[in-house]
DNA sequence: TAGATTGTTAATCGATTAACAATC
DNA sequence: TAGATTGTTAATCGATTAACAATC
């Protein structure tokens, strides 16, 4: 276990080695190791115990990895070993199926909350959750403490939406709205922005003439 | 402009340039500069003005950037002024929201046909695009001439999706399943995956004790 | 033991940023 | 002209990879 400062490029490679090993581990398999990692990931073996060394011994040399003991070691680095509640805001036909999507994950962090401006959204039930009113979220955030929140709303809206969670506490932003937006430097952003995806895919595809 | 050869980090920003621009023109604006392009999208100016830059002369010294022609000439780099089919496969709730997404964004890009393989869903008519089983795939990429396929379907069946677009001739693929896929290296992969998304954010929150 | 595989250092690669001459 | 802003080079920063001693 270094001392290195661990970036954020580790930290979203983490999840994506927890689900591997989860499915390995469904598959009946105990043990792995970094070269078969990075074969199933696309990566190389060295980048896969860079990553995991930098929170720990959690290989044995000449062995390689126990994949039960691995998960539970990225789970606690994750914190997904406790409940997290997250919120939602702008339930659309997106906001909807990210709310169904979310429970398909069986995992200890889920949304529970989900919020939006318009009337007829409002009061309406997704997934056993009871859509509130925009209005409601800054109470809700502190009273049931809320630390991340995804925004589901259109362009428009996304950054006022940002600017309520922000004040109230959140410091972990999930945003889904095709706008860029700005935040205090303590606010961490991951956008996902599929039309952009999209359109920079076709980049790459022959030019007509 | 210059030689060098184009990042993806830089062809991923286009569109963000894109569609931001398209939202000052439609504020009534005409002229912008990269200081402000870069405060509004969160970048630094050089970094706006070397991509940019690495198209052609697109600027005016101690003037800035005319809107207008700067959207076209973005349009015109990423093959956006030509209408371009593409296919999604797999529309549970996911795949139909952004089935209905996509036709807001209102480009020349398109997805224009959809399969399936349960039979609840083929038939059914998504936006004005009738569902397909998914058998048929192969044939309608190479009769459609779909150069950019999206895949959205459940991460056992991801893998074998991604096979049979590539066997077709499609070598653009925006997979949303949160899986990997193992491409040929002329095929180019965009992984959006607000699990991992979602999860790696949990790293950041304060431990409990 | 011999073979395998880790953890870690140093080298490489690539992307971002600072700085500034050119020039509108 | 003076002020502003580009395009581009060189410097910096950070992430990935290769290589290998340690060791199971």
């Amino acid at each position: 276990m270094s001392n290195q400062k661990i970036s954020d490029a580790t930290i979203k490679r983490l999840p994506i080695y927890l689900r591997l090993l989860e499915r390995e581990r469904f598959a009946g398999k105990h043990k792995t190791n970094s070269n078969e990692i990075a074969k199933k990931l696309d990566l190389t073996p060295a980048s896969v115990r860079k990553d995991l060394s930098l929170f720990g011994d959690f290989g044995h040399k000449g062995v390689g990895y126990n994949i039960d003991s691995l998960i539970s070691k990225i789970e606690e680095i994750l914190n997904l070993n406790h409940f997290i509640p997250v919120c939602i805001v702008g339930v659309g036909r997106l906001g909807e199926a990210i709310v169904y999507h979310n429970h398909f994950m069986n995992r200890k962090i889920n949304i529970v909350a989900a919020f939006d401006k318009n009337p007829d959204k409002v009061g309406k039930e997704i997934d056993q959750i009871v859509v509130q009113h925009l209005d409601e979220l800054g109470e809700a955030i502190k009273t049931r403490q809320f630390k991340i929140g995804i925004i589901c709303v259109p362009p428009n809206s996304a950054q006022n939406v940002a600017d309520k969670m922000i004040e109230n506490g959140i410091k972990n932003i999930l945003n889904f709205s095709p706008v860029t937006i700005l935040v205090p430097e303590d606010v961490r952003v991951r956008h996902t922005d599929f039309g952009a995806d999209l359109h920079s895919l076709a980049y790459y595809l022959p030019k007509e003439k």
